[in-house]
RNA sequence: GGGCGGUUAGCUCAGUUGGUUAGAGCGCGUCGUUCACACCGACGAGGUCACUGGUUCGAGUCCAGUACCGCCCACCA
């Protein structure tokens, strides 16, 4: 691991800023700047955030001075939001095409209060319809007014220090904070009948990202980083970040955050790099006392064009400015290490979508600059980069110090372990979306941890202190249904990891693979072996631990301490080659030839059977320890129902037995459900006639409704024409079923 | 002013090449001390997939538009 302020680190950063100084990239000039006045820094753009704020808008007469310097009763109206910044004003701007003020144009103006004489000039910049289509130019505070003041030579005052109070050029207002500064000269003005009316406006502030102090806008000498120059033909820092991008060397996981990025990297203006803090690496520039200016990696003793003292530049670089750095500052550039050349370019990385520019952006630009001598490919910080979501809290809001919502995942590793934590946010939303923080998730995933942890030792507890063999495809005849069913599932399961993993659905493979365990192997392959492990056969050993091997392997990545726990046992007991780790085992992927329609299909029906038994002992209230005598009436699944008969009497605490779809039943009164062309008789004390027919109708309405959607559907020529095969031939499969189980349903109906 | 996302069960959310009766967890109802698990199990109730129109044999999924919520970008004096 890697520490920002580590001496490699170091030596990147001033290598990579020598580099672009040498460049002409990296300049330090006169610029109007974000100011924090409380952290008392520069700001880059990107750490400003812009607030709505109710506010007014302030409209201030300055008379027109005519001969001989003497005010004119006539005055041009100005609107301002910011009446405290009238005192460095130089100047009022009219667009040139304004009839209203054509003339006005080159005139003087006494500026208020301060009694200085101020020019009008004309500018584009300046739009007619809003406010009066005067305003007023403070080149020293003010963005806009800057680039106005530049375009017409008008004088720079600053009137403001760097903590935000009013200077000796504000003259009576010197010392005062910014807002008693406005207060006084609101007074003033109207007393002095300058003020022409104010009005209500709503318009955004920008603050500090880090303390939400008002941002002010001050002309200051920084260090920029100009990202849009060449360093050599064709090749700019921002250009090459965005063609990698556009050209797809560079893939974007969720793809629409491509426009995004794009978008930025194609406006992106200056960076503001130098900061006036105390933490950060320094810049790497020295000055001597002959005003000679020396950028160097290497602390130089003396100035190397005169031998004169030197000052180094008390400034320091944007945190960013390293970060942006670490794909390869963090493998040992820029010595040629070992690790370099093995590990960059990276394939994947992953950050929260509100840091792409701060960071993803960066590195993609110094990377691509750094490491330009191994061509357009080489040079890649990486090959995919997944933006993540926020977690928002409970009400949605965004979690924020200031606001004290925030989430300690320390403290949530604690309360429900660090890998339900890390699943529940994994499985909590699509890749890119936000998410709300729910306890209800975190509990959900510490149960289901807890589960797989049961589950587990149930495996481990049968299998013993024996080691057994994984089973092979080529036994697959003497494994049971179940057995053949679950091996089936788990390599399905396979598949679909392998593709959503492929495509970074991160959630969704986890949620696959936590289905998987929760109900294919819990609910059903376990319960079903208990039966015959505990008559002896010993066969579904080697299946249970296969499947919870491979199910431990794919959960790894979502629950890697539970998993890597667990799994530490499980090598212990499987007789073959076993990864020392968990963390360094292989990910299972499909291909192992397990796959069989016909278990699947068998099993599919006993489980619904199974279903079914249930539904009609609840539904008739049978007592709970009651073991109704039960008659499954089977026809083509027959042979599956009597291989699996012991676990359905066992799983669902009857006296079943199989007989021949034609088969006379005992007279008895019976609860009837049918699953297919299987018809299920579960006898019972007594029968409420009504209420059996009731329910049998209900059943019947259902599953004839069903079929006859699915045989319309088929007779249309059209879907047959167009529709592809499977499709067809699975949905006639449905409907044959459908049609079993209705008209099944209608002969007992006919029969009560 | 541009751009993007969301709207699916009471709640939080899945649903990626359009295809058979739309899913999960939580919550809710009934039942349960069957030897992995009550941080559990069984069974069940609950959805006109925001709205309108279109394309298609077929739309939660594609297209156009509307409404509401949210986010990002942009120098709105």
């Amino acid at each position: 691991s890697v520490f920002t302020l580590d001496p490699e680190i170091a030596k990147a950063v001033r290598t990579t800023f020598v580099s672009l100084y040498k460049k002409g990239l990296i300049y330090r000039g006169l610029r109007m700047i974000n100011w924090c006045p409380r952290c008392e820094t520069a700001l880059s753009d990107l750490e400003v955030d812009y607030v709505e704020e109710a506010a007014r808008l302030y409209f201030v007469r300055y008379p027109i001075v005519g001969e001989g310097g003497m005010p004119l009763p006539d005055y041009v109206t100005v609107a301002t939001t910011r009446p405290e910044t009238m005192v460095a004003d130089s100047g009022v701007a009219v667009n040139p095409s304004d009839d209203r003020y054509e003339e006005k144009i080159g005139r003087m103006l006494m500026l208020p209060i301060m009694g200085r004489e101020i020019p009008v000039v004309g500018d584009d910049a300046v739009k007619p319809e809003f406010g009066t289509g005067a305003v007023k130019v403070t080149p020293g505070h003010d963005p806009n007014d800057w680039e106005i003041g530049q375009r017409h030579d008008l004088p720079v005052i600053i009137a403001m220090d760097l903590q935000a109070r009013m200077n000796d050029e504000a003259g009576p207002y010197a010392g005062m904070s910014a807002e008693d500064a406005r207060t006084a000269i609101l007074g003033d003005l109207d007393d002095e009948g300058f003020l022409d009316h104010v009005e209500e406006y709503t318009h955004s502030v920008g603050h500090c990202s880090r303390c939400s102090t008002v941002i002010q806008p001050l002309p200051s000498e920084q260090w920029w980083l100009d990202t849009r120059k060449e360093y050599e033909p064709g090749h700019s820092l921002s250009g090459d970040a965005a063609a990698a991008v556009r050209d797809g060397r560079i893939g974007i996981v969720p793809q629409r955050f491509e426009k995004v990025y794009l978008n930025w990297m194609d406006n992106i203006r200056d960076w503001c790099i130098s900061r006036q803090i105390w933490w950060g690496h320094q810049i790497p520039v020295w000055y001597c006392e002959n005003k000679h200016t020396i950028a160097a990696v290497e602390d130089p003793a003396a100035c190397p064009e005169c031998g004169g003292a030197l000052r180094q530049d008390e400034d320091v670089l944007d945190t960013w400015f390293s970060s942006g750095l670490a794909p390869h500052a963090d493998l040992g550039w820029p010595e040629e290490t070992e690790s370099l050349r093995y590990w960059y370019p990276t394939a994947d990385i992953q950050m929260g979508y509100d840091i792409m520019f701060f960071w993803c952006a960066r590195m993609v630009m110094f990377g691509l600059y750094n490491m330009r001598e191994r061509g357009s490919e080489g040079s890649m910080p990486f090959r995919k980069v997944l933006f993540h979501g926020l977690i928002r809290d409970a009400n949605g809001e965004k979690m924020t110090k200031s606001k004290g919502n925030v989430v300690d995942p320390l403290i949530m590793a604690e309360k429900y372990g660090a890998d339900a934590f890390r699943f529940a946010i994994l499985t909590g939303a699509t890749l890119g979306s936000d998410q709300r923080f729910s306890d209800e998730r975190m509990i959900a995933a510490r149960n289901f941890a807890n589960k797989l942890w049961n589950s587990a030792r149930f495996v481990l507890g049968k299998v013993g202190p024996r080691e057994v063999k994984s089973p092979h495809p080529a036994d697959r005849e003497s494994f049971a249904l179940e057995d053949r069913w679950i091996l089936s599932r788990l390599e399905q399961l396979e598949s679909e990891v392998d593709f959503s993993m492929r495509a970074y659905q991160l959630g969704e493979t986890a949620r696959s693979i936590e289905e998987f365990l929760r109900s294919d192997f819990c609910d059903w392959y376990i319960e079903m072996t208990k039966v015959r492990l505990a008559a002896g056969d010993e066969r579904p050993l080697a299946v249970l631990l296969h499947a919870l091997d491979h199910g431990l392997r794919m959960l790894h990545p979502f629950m890697p301490f539970v998993t890597e726990e667990l799994w530490q046992a499980v090598r212990q007991r499987i007789d073959g080659d076993m990864a020392a780790q968990l963390i360094v085992a292989w990910f299972p992927k499909s291909g192992g030839n397990w796959k069989d329609a016909s278990a699947d299909a068998a099993m599919e029906h006993v489980i619904e059977v199974n279903r079914t038994i249930r539904n009609v002992r609840t539904e008739k209230k049978l007592e709970a320890g009651a073991r109704p005598t039960v008659f499954l009436r089977a026809a083509g699944n027959r042979w599956a129902l009597e291989e699996t008969l012991s676990a359905t009497i066992f799983t669902s605490r009857v006296d079943a037995r199989v007989v021949a779809a034609d088969a006379e039943l005992p007279p008895a009164e019976y609860g009837f459900g049918r699953v297919a062309d299987t018809e299920i008789a579960v006898a019972l004390p007594e029968v409420d006639l009504a209420q059996e027919r009731a329910r049998l109708e209900k059943e019947l309405a259902e599953a004839a409704g069903h079929a006859e959607r699915l045989k319309k559907q088929l007779a249309n020529e059209q879907f047959r024409a167009k529709a592809p095969e499977t499709v067809v031939a699975g949905m006639q499969a449905t409907m044959l079923e459908a049609e079993a189980r209705a008209s099944g349903l209608r002969e007992r109906l006919e029969a009560l």
